[in-house]
DNA sequence: AAGGAGAAAGAACGATCGGTCTTGTAGAAC
DNA sequence: GTTCTACAAGACCGATCGTTCTTTCTCCTT
């Protein structure tokens, strides 16, 4: 008999296979992409698919698993250089608006995923889920160091920008919807509770145009 | 031969083939749900199906583009109430914020629909493209009412948070979702540009945690 | 009374879906 | 040299996809 599981690690089969599903999923939509498609142009044949993805939902998750690793890889990279958090926020919002603005955007692979597995059990879903609750954490963590007040709002609100200028830079303008997004972030970094009332810092450089 | 166009208007089998579309691609995705269970679900037959609409992807731009007409009913309905620009807008929040809490919410039919058809010239697509405008239109004039300062700014950054907050009530928590939400439209309606510096107006009633 | 449209019921269409199986072979490991 | 593994190539499976067709029956209109 044949194995059903593959031993050597990198295999170049599977990397093409992760390469072109990843391609085809984020640039037309998971269920509009069948496994036949898939396999022809990784060049591959249907029975070494099947050696190293139990069956699609698996491909796909590893498509979903291997984003996150790469995005929270750039993040982790970041929060160990030492910056201050607010400026990692910063350089993380220039990330996000560098990406829409990326030619072939076709928003948050996350998002779009969750949209064609709305089944909270589904496994596909979790793995959307798992990424999202990663991110809060990563936010809400980089505003405790640098705020004294609770820093659940401030990242709820930063989480809440990021997703909405997913969308915006999809299917609208990425430029201005860029611009919107960073003065969103900067005045997250300038407020401030006072006695309770809401202040906002004067930027060192005030810029003209506001939202 | 008969008749390819239905002639009386309300046709009772459309109307059931519409309302059970609705709910099954709304909960369920686009893609997931064919055209035997819809038909099955609404008790119809195939032919009937075939008569009032051309192929499912007119199916799906009716589901659409009802649900557009419902929402501008909505809005158009507000606007001539004859309040005060800001308190429209505050009230659309609401609405938003008691959409994502009602249990069934599934996000944003339209972000959704975008998600299962990147392609920009297809239909569907172009429905949801629609849709954004209008409503990105609608909100401009309302912040044109209250603001002298040039609403497009914030007009963007009223729809980046409302399509964040369609992500966030799905996939996280709709009550803290809701809060996070309704704090920053709060707070897009105190905003000024003074002398280019921006400056936040503290509320008559000042609120303890914000974001 | 006659005619026609709307709908029910269901067979059938080609295509594609995800998934399994067989066979052959090249190469590395033992 | 033998064995084992990864892969190629492709036939094949049942199920479902969206769609078309025929037939019959029931209304509503004229």
């Amino acid at each position: 008999m044949t194995s059903t599981e593959p031993s050597g690690r990198p295999s170049e089969a599977r990397e093409r296979l992760l390469n072109t599903a990843t391609a085809l999923f984020y640039a037309a939509g998971i269920h509009s992409v069948g496994v036949e498609r898939i396999i022809a142009e990784a060049k591959v044949t249907r029975a070494t698919f099947y050696r190293h993805f139990p069956g699609k939902e698996d491909l796909i998750t590893a498509y979903l698993e291997r984003i996150h690793q790469h995005i929270r890889g750039q993040y982790e990279q970041a929060v160990a250089s030492g910056k201050p958090a607010a400026d990692i926020l910063r350089e993380i919002g220039r990330q996000i608006v560098e990406d829409i603005r990326t030619p072939g955007f076709r928003g948050c692979a996350f998002l779009n995923a969750a949209a064609e597995y709305p089944d909270a059990d589904h496994p596909v879903h979790q793995t959307v889920l798992a990424h999202r609750a990663w991110f809060l954490t990563t936010i809400t963590d980089l505003f405790a160091q640098t705020y004294d007040s609770p820093p659940e709002g401030l990242s709820r609100h930063f989480v809440m920008l990021r997703d909405g200028v997913m969308a915006a830079g999809c299917l609208g303008d990425p430029i201005a919807a860029g611009e919107t997004f960073l003065n969103g972030v900067e005045g997250l970094l300038r407020v401030r509770t006072v006695d309770g009332v809401l202040r906002v810092h004067a930027s060192d450089a005030p810029e003209t145009t506001r939202s």
